[in-house]
DNA sequence: ATCATACATTGACAAACTTCAATATGAGGA
DNA sequence: TCCTCATATTGAAGTTTGTCAATGTATGAT
């Protein structure tokens, strides 16, 4: 008992940076809105979707949603790619991980 | 890389049940303050610690320590145990999953 | 060149959050 | 019983956040 604690202390062990880093990320997540379009992009058919295929989903408006995506890529939770008027947006490793 | 994207998508379907706690979950986790309550807790040597413990680390007053540490243990990443005067805090499996 | 479409940005406002001071609760010792 | 110590709760102040309306920007079509 005493000893499993101890090996799941030392496996948490993080430098400040990565806890800000990760304080930033865990924020982002915590947002039932955001959380929901995580879950829309990953399971899109192509693991990508754009603002037009998430925003009805929402129930809010496109500036709202845009606002959310850019805390998730500022995050780098998303990636985000132009391509001609639109945006896809796709999950991170690290969001993969995250939500795992 | 595509048959990739849709097996991610697959090991990501939750209900909206587990969203909702998910969310609260990750919430919590996004406070600077409480991420590094939970670290203090994991890496105290007996895997769980009190309040008099954590507060000198944080920098902010007994109340508030207490308060981030109520939102933990609502979000069932803490446990807490009164032991005497002491209210000892440890860490849950959904927690020790989350930061792993 | 003009227009429509897709998305981003700005400004404003209400709600939620973080923090502290003050106070309350509850347990153990004198 | 009275007092002290550890923690929790309440109330208030300042800050941040989520949302929308309005506007800006950039791309592609006519």
């Amino acid at each position: 008992m005493y000893d499993q604690h101890m090996a799941t202390a030392i496996s948490l062990t993080k430098s400040q940076q990565t806890l800000e880093k990760l304080a930033i990320q865990f924020k982002a997540l915590g947002d039932p809105t955001r959380l929901a379009l995580m879950m829309a992009v990953a399971q899109s058919s192509t693991a990508e979707a754009c603002v037009c295929d998430l925003t009805p989903d929402t129930g809010l408006k496109q500036s709202t949603v845009s606002h959310h995506l850019k805390i998730l890529v500022d995050a780098e939770l998303l990636t985000r790619a132009q391509r001609g008027k639109w945006a896809y947006y796709q999950l991170t490793e690290i969001a993969v991980t995250l939500l795992k």
